[in-house]
DNA sequence: GCCCATCTTGACACGCAGTGCCATCATGAG
DNA sequence: CTCATGATGGCACTGCGTGTCAAGATGGGC
């Protein structure tokens, strides 16, 4: 990954195919921003994006993986943050200081992020596409959790990933009612406060953070 | 709904296309065991059902769907269930109360029920599918969870929709685990009772239920 | 018995997502 | 310059889902 004076070639196709992805990416946001995400068909994205429709699905499997762009990335800082746990760290405080790593955004990336978002909370075929792109972390958060509380406990372990990342995903629709700044990763730590304490703390009626 | 001696002559279309309905899911979820349901086309299904394939789909919108059910009855019993918990009731224990017996079978219907969640979290399509299916359910535990407390708690209340869902949705992944015995609901109450202590609680190292 | 309104059915055609195949082209190595 | 590698995009195909429409079944009125 680091070749300090060679490798003046390979990198060349490297860049090129990472300038065409973000390319691709950029202007499908844009798009399904202006347009709508099911109005905007893979020809206009291609055509939008100068690159042939065929080529399209060489750099993403779907026309709903654009949305989630480098996800697998994400799911690697997943799984460092719950490998970097210390041993004496309970379950639970364990998934949400992965979680908040895995959810840390800088601050130009947030435009972008609401857009992904309310697209992720909003389309229906997104909704689902969801799912199952997070069970993939369910299953990195399962794997980790058995590993502590040995492998009999998968109600426990299936549960608690289960949860988490619902927590999480509540956090995600509550940031994008709330007009998306930058509390993303405070509103993910009230959602897991709640699932701390089993919901079991009423809501006062006094004002909410809003 | 219940005419006494009127009516001889409605009921016959409701009769007949309640028939061919239950005549496509039958043998849908027949062919989807043996086949797989990827590898199972609509034209398949309409064929085995002995009906066209436009047919097919005015039955079910979707190739999906015919995995659910009748998935609408099942969102009235939750909100039944909802509106029937009485004011004192602490909200996790209302939709507790509510998912047991949205999830409650009769002893003949767990053999389908355990192909259908067999389907449904093996599948990826399904998947995917289940997410936005359920998030109907979300939105009516929403909607009764901040008739209690109160519009702003937003976080809470999608928090408590989605952690709900999730447990269940894990109960059912370590049931069908286990053998798709006749404990579901207990395994959904063992579930919100690691919800309600929030998790906190660590299995220990004694026999599980298995 | 017959005729008509109504609803159901299935066939056809269409658009769109996603995939396999293959010829073409650019890039980098020798 | 030549060759191998890999990216590209056109073409055709399958499969899902939908609009349209003509034909058929059903029930009511006579």
């Amino acid at each position: 990954m680091t070749a300090p004076h060679s490798v003046p070639a390979a990198p060349r196709w490297q860049r090129r195919k990472q300038r065409t992805r973000a390319a691709i990416e950029e202007t499908s946001l844009r798009l399904f921003a202006d347009k709508g995400f099911e109005e905007t068909t893979v020809d206009d994205l291609a055509t939008a994006a100068g690159i042939g429709r065929r080529t399209f699905f060489r750099y993403y499997p779907s026309k709903n993986d654009v949305v989630f762009g480098d996800y697998d990335s994400r799911t690697n800082v997943l799984r460092a943050a719950l490998g970097a746990a210390g041993p004496e760290a309970h379950p639970v405080e364990m998934v949400r200081q992965a979680l908040r790593a895995t959810n840390a955004y800088g601050a130009d990336e947030y435009v972008s992020l609401a857009i992904r978002i309310w697209l992720l909370t909003t389309v229906r075929s997104l909704q689902a596409h969801a799912a199952w792109r997070f069970s993939a972390w369910e299953d990195v958060i399962i794997e980790h959790v058995l590993a502590r509380v040995g492998d009999r406990h998968r109600l426990y372990a299936c549960g608690l990933a289960k949860t988490s990342i619902a927590a999480m995903w509540a956090a995600y629709t509550v940031w994008l009612d709330d007009g998306a700044g930058p509390n993303l990763t405070a509103l993910i730590d009230e959602a897991f406060d709640r699932l701390r304490t089993g919901f079991a703390e009423l809501p006062g009626e006094g004002q909410s953070r809003a």
